[in-house]
DNA sequence: ACTGGCGTGCGGCAAATTGCCGCATCTCCG
DNA sequence: CGGAGATGCGGCAATTTGCCGCACGCCAGT
């Protein structure tokens, strides 16, 4: 595979789940980015060593390996990488260590590829990208966590309402009515 | 008044709820620290101009001004004040904000007294330790993705809620409520 | 086959939360 | 000074939760 000499920025995204990739994947590159994916922290390293890309997108929770131990490697390899960790289990704990480790942004999932574009620009020099105007409504970010989680959950609504905690009844409730609004 | 000239470690503690300061003063007095509290931003910097405290905890809501330009401004005086955030409204987006600031760490009340002290001393980054386990609920995930909007409005509550497309009035509740102790 | 454990719909009701109005400041700015 | 826009907050009706119960349907262990 050649580098990144393409006149592209390119960006590696490392995440376990591969359909998160894909998806994520094709926004970028819809937007003009060079995209390489990756499903582990070694594949991950491997790849930005070919590649050096200047932007990257990490999942906190790589399989069963830290993000954080990733993003700290990429930066080890080169400072200037823009790191932004992107996770469905986030925590104060691990934002702040994220931060320190030199991350640009730590976001929680749901997020979409303009967000997170926004976010690995923000605060950089040159081409200060303006950020979302439309940000989620609570209703839809509801709705995508919800959805997410039910997944995790093998659709076993009893399950993920106590992974959410809360009351069956009500996860039923949202569940159902949802699909029409926004 | 006199400075830190002291042997003991020099503390500013600066929170707009009295009591917890004196409460929190006198246990890091216990601990053999010299103490100094104020309630308010500009106090705040009074003091440390006059003490060059080598530590310093600040809430993040001092009354309706921002505990972080007190932290900037505290950084601005002196690189290596070592200042903790804590606050009983903890976001992941203002940690972030924090610790690009330049806190050493940020901490939801309640915290005790030897949390936040081993947070004052603890060091760079240790990117292996934490990891949570559990999705955000739904609750913290509306509390979080509040804050985030917020900030892009540079705390504007009216421009949030129109982002948001929620009732100022809805908004202006949440935002008041501590994020639930999930 | 029976039984206990677990998941799923759904009705109902009290309690909590929203949406929306109004009003009294404040601040910024021409 | 006057107006536009922010903010804090009380109040109230309309929804939405939280939580209980009940009636199944499945499936494994005895």
């Amino acid at each position: 595979m050649s580098d990144c000499e393409d006149s592209r920025p390119c960006i590696l995204i490392v995440d376990d789940d591969e359909v998160f990739c894909a998806v994520l994947g094709d926004a970028f590159r819809a937007r003009g980015y060079q995209v390489v994916t990756a499903h582990t922290v070694d594949d991950g390293l491997r790849e930005a060593q070919k590649l050096e890309p200047e932007y990257a997108v990490v999942d906190l929770r790589i399989g069963r390996e830290s993000g954080l131990t990733l993003a700290e490697r990429l930066r080890a390899m080169d400072e200037n990488t823009r790191i932004v960790i992107l996770t469905g289990y986030a925590s104060i704990a691990t934002a702040v260590e994220a931060i320190k480790l030199g991350a640009v942004h730590y976001l929680a999932k749901p997020a979409d590829a303009d967000e997170i574009l926004a976010s690995l620009h923000k605060d950089e020099g040159d081409p200060s990208i303006p950020l979302a105007d439309t940000p989620l409504t609570v209703r839809r970010l509801e709705w995508e966590h919800l959805q997410k989680v039910l997944a995790e959950c093998d659709n076993n609504i009893s399950a993920a309402a106590r992974k959410l905690r809360m009351h069956r009844r009500t996860l039923q409730r949202k569940l159902a009515k949802r699909p029409a609004r926004d």
